[in-house]
DNA sequence: TTTATATAGAATCAATTTAGTCCTATATGT
DNA sequence: ACATATAGGACTAAATTGATTCTATATAAA
């Protein structure tokens, strides 16, 4: 796995829909038809995302949501951050707790500069790229996207 | 988030146990005891790394387990493999399903991107590095670690 | 050959987490 | 005023995960 929840899954997809027009106001009920979530969910992900900064609301009849900056400055990493709190592999990464043995200790740094690298991927990708058709060579905006070949043998 | 899941977790530190000192031979109990976890979990996460062939098993009296290659040849991807199941962060990313709209769709192919890149990164990082101290530097093995700054700008 | 020690594998139970919904309050345009 | 929309918190139900237990099997040693 390594898996986002469900709820993160849609919040990037509803940001990526509104990154399509930047300046638009979209309601909940709107975003909600778009995406195809029922709409108190998406109406929990929007408030979510407000909260953090990522939108900006309008209250009141005719209100709803626009993005808060151009989607070329919103990056993968952060709607996780917003939807998913702070950015960690392991429990263990973020907060050090089991594992009495020396060994384990040892292992936390390497989950923490495993959550660096990650994020640092997921930091490239902004919205803008995520709008643009995967043109099957390389959407990287100013990461080179190196060699592909691994040491692992049986996984794809 | 972009969680592991303890049981994985677990199963990493036990892992890397082992790389210590690759031709011993480990019963659970000594592996239970030696990381901190109780005997059945610990247990339970031998008996799938090996089903999965990142152990070997040995039966009976004074049986246990012992890594199926050398720690440079197993990386922490296929552990996460063995503990997790397929890769891959998103839902859609595995297999296709909400979102009616074609922008959704557009979204899936994103992710998959993404899931190889991570997948890569974890792909480079071998049971053998995570036994070395993280020299401040980069334990990398043969990818360079680039520049740390990122477009992020709220978020550690 | 019997006994003690270990793993294999399936099934089960409890706890936690997550998804989804609902309710009340507040803001704004007509 | 009234209709429309978001804010925020509380609540419920479902799914996932963690942890344990049980039976079967294999092996070393007495």
């Amino acid at each position: 796995m390594l898996r986002l929840s469900r709820l993160t899954d849609y919040g990037t997809v509803i940001m990526a829909h509104m990154a399509r027009e930047p300046g638009h106001v979209y309601s909940a009920a709107e975003l909600a038809g778009a995406v195809g979530v029922a709409l108190p969910t998406a109406s929990k992900i929007l408030k979510t995302l407000a909260r953090k900064a990522l939108l900006h609301s309008l209250r009141g009849a005719h209100g709803g949501y626009l993005l808060a900056r151009p989607p070329r400055e919103i990056s993968i990493a952060q709607v996780i951050d917003a939807l998913e709190g702070p950015f960690g592999v392991t429990e263990c990464s973020v907060a050090a707790g089991l594992c009495p043995q020396e060994n384990a200790c040892a292992l936390r740094r390497h989950w923490q500069r495993i959550d660096r690298a990650l994020r640092q991927t997921l930091d490239g990708l902004t919205l803008e790229d995520m709008t643009q058709p995967v043109p099957a060579g390389m959407p990287e905006r100013r990461r080179a996207q190196h060699d592909r070949r691994h040491r692992s043998d049986g996984h794809g």
